[in-house]
DNA sequence: ACCTGAACACCGTTCAAGT
DNA sequence: ACCTGAACACCGTTCAAGT
């Protein structure tokens, strides 16, 4: 596979365009989209340099016109990620009514990102990616998820719905708690011992609201 | 630390060893303290299969007859990691006094052991390491911190400090977060927005306790 | 301005061969 | 039984050179 099409390319005018041939102003789209086909299908290991300018259709080489490395790449993969997860959470708090299933649907939909995008999740948060703030338009993309959740508690604080404090403070405890039981179930770290998993999320949400303390009758 | 001790172990006869042969019983050994030395002061991406056998002396194949592939030491890595926090979280349990504040001391000590070994923190839960099920030692070396956990809530649970309920279901609520925020903080993703991350641990401990739907007054 | 080809220094992994 | 040396097929990255 691979057919590493004929390239039968002539520079400057260009009437009808083939649609094999990608690379005009975008090589840099391509590229990012080749990634994401990598990542998605063979997971984030495959997610190389090389192969996404293969899939592209380019040379090894040609990459670095548009991404300082490998990182870089990874960089857009990830903010492509965040941008994705936080459309999914809108669409799933549009769905819901009063403000306190809106911010459930929230964190359901951030375990159900993880769940159905793993491998796009882990090059999200996992460690190849080295150092997000050099890339500020990824620490953006992350940063609207987080405000959209901390906007979900406040609407829940004014109907009386939460507990009153700082949102954004706990806005924090849940958006560790959805965070972790994404990467716990990613990982793998949570087997057969845990009940079905489509349920957990639905379980965490839940507990993460009524606390673990003891209900004060 | 962990100064290559000389080896003082004779096979058969062989008198004066040199301190820089390593490998007769324990080659195995040795690369894990190698890899374990590498992941700490260069982090995840510096463990290459290569570079253990380097630092430990031997040629680049040699590791083959000890692990069947980098998976194998990746999992051997995460086991010692996970070893190593259970002792962390019991030594901070036996510091406290009444099941709760050794619920909290658990729940903190694991936050601090991903803050204080960030990148071993990376290999235990990361995607290098593809498929956790197929290292059964490494699975039970997980399960006993998680065991620990469970313990732990049920204790509070007895002592009334903590609600009623399956307390692996509230176990799997309570490691979603502290997992999460300790995940949340070794990737970076908790930057100067939100706080001194010493205080997050102390922070997400409590709001977990105390949850976050409203006092019922 | 954008891309290619060839090269360098790495990897993981295998395999014949040494002791 | 355990290790080495050499090899293969990959990487990320650089750089001169092409158009």
């Amino acid at each position: 596979m691979s057919a590493r099409q004929p390239s039968s390319r002539r520079p400057a005018r260009r009437p009808a365009g083939r649609r094999d041939r990608y690379h005009h102003g975008d090589l840099r789209r391509a590229l990012v989209d080749a990634a994401l086909r990598l990542v998605r299908r063979e997971g984030p290991r495959a997610l190389t340099l090389r192969a996404a300018a293969r899939l592209a259709g380019v040379s090894q080489a040609a990459p670095y016109r548009h991404f300082a490395d490998k990182q870089a790449l990874l960089a857009a993969v990830a903010e492509e990620g965040f941008r994705a997860m936080t459309g999914a959470m809108r669409r799933a708090m549009s769905e819901a009514g009063e403000p306190l299933s809106k911010f459930r649907a929230l964190g359901l939909s951030y375990v159900e990102f993880a769940r159905g995008h793993p491998a796009h999740f882990q090059v999200m948060f996992g460690p190849e990616l080295a150092d997000r703030t050099a890339y500020p338009s990824l620490a953006e993309a992350a940063a609207e998820a987080f405000n959209l959740l901390v906007a979900a508690i406040a609407d829940c604080q004014k109907a009386g719905l939460a507990r009153e404090g700082n949102p954004e403070e706990l806005g924090v405890t849940a958006w560790s708690a959805v965070h972790g039981l994404s990467a716990l179930i990613v990982n793998g770290q949570l087997g057969a011992r845990h009940a079905p998993l489509d349920e957990l999320g639905e379980r965490v949400t839940r507990g993460l609201f009524l606390g673990l303390g003891p209900r004060p009758a």
